[in-house]
DNA sequence: AGCCATTGGTTGACGTGTCATCCAACCGCG
DNA sequence: CGCGGTTGGATGACACGTCAACCAATGGCT
């Protein structure tokens, strides 16, 4: 395969943003679990169920929210519900699926987390840019998820199937 | 704790980096692995290798150069040198230490998927960007690796220890 | 009504990453 | 020289995520 080296303006954008969002994910992880106990993963779940309806999600309508391959949302769900945090129950429309609904345990812990979560974000990333530099990552953002919807509609485009229009959301969390 | 919701602008801001973020990395991974055999993470260390002195670095230096926990980097080294991609040595300056050299086959695998690397970070990333948003996103990464680093000198900091100028780097994959 | 392709979700195997702990070597200090 | 704190690296346990395979239910078509 032919393909050029980056240019050094390249290169500084994709070394500096390859080596921070492995530090800063794992960090913002580390930070939320050591203060909540709930893993940067189990709060996105745990929002999810919290903003639907009666607190309840298809699999399918979850797996749609949240973008994750199928078989990582069930084994996650899996030891969620180990946990207490969710409770599984049977779908009324097809047997086939599963709802998970979020518990009490699961409610009190994602609304205990919310603080600490947001306090984070802003601390190691949002209060550290300026407006403009902001919505270019916004902008950024939606490029890279338009292109990785083209890549995969099934795995990605589905997830307008979950919620339209994400500005109604009051929760900030996810 | 008290914090307020993120305003609309910091959640598309937020909501969309961490969506994509997600999505983009495990993208680039199966991609790299399904062309290559090789993950992202087994990429960045073999390409800290092939551009050290002699294709060697002692874990110590390596650690400083891909940013990674010890026990991280420990049991990925010893997954590579199971498959053939790296050799340990003793390290000559320091009997606790450990120097891990490049093989022949880590340097074949490591060279031939550089290409399909580059193409694919171009393809999902780079290609996407006008200049001024690759330079914000360079920009942006700068500013949170600063913070990062402050957060805990000794897990971040050190990084300066391996190479202070990443300019001169002639090969464009790590 | 029956058939068949597709779908929703689970499961097991295995690679990956974090945390806590351990141990031998190093180095600074008295 | 000896001591003690620090360091470099390994290890085990366990949580996590991917891949392939499986199976029952659904829905479209004849």
């Amino acid at each position: 395969m032919e393909t050029h080296p980056l240019t050094a303006r390249e290169q500084r954008a994709w070394e500096g943003y390859r080596r921070m969002q492995g530090l800063l994910a794992s960090q913002l992880n580390r930070h939320l679990l050591r203060e909540t106990g709930l893993s940067e993963a189990d709060f996105v779940i745990l929002d999810a169920l919290l903003a639907a309806p009666d607190h309840r999600l298809r699999s399918l309508a979850l797996r749609c929210e949240v973008q994750w391959e199928k078989s990582r949302l069930s084994h996650h769900l899996a030891r969620m519900q180990q946990r207490g945090l969710v409770a599984r129950e049977e779908c009324p429309e097809d047997s086939r699926g599963a709802v998970f609904r979020l518990t009490d345990a699961g409610r009190a812990a994602v609304t205990a987390a919310a603080g600490h979560r947001v306090a984070a974000i802003r601390s190691y990333l949002l209060d550290l840019l300026t407006p403009e530099q902001m919505d270019t990552l916004g902008d950024v953002s939606e490029a890279v998820l338009t292109r990785l919807a083209r890549e995969d509609p099934h795995r990605h485009a589905i997830a307008e199937l979950a919620r339209p229009d994400p500005g109604a959301r009051s929760n900030p969390g996810a």
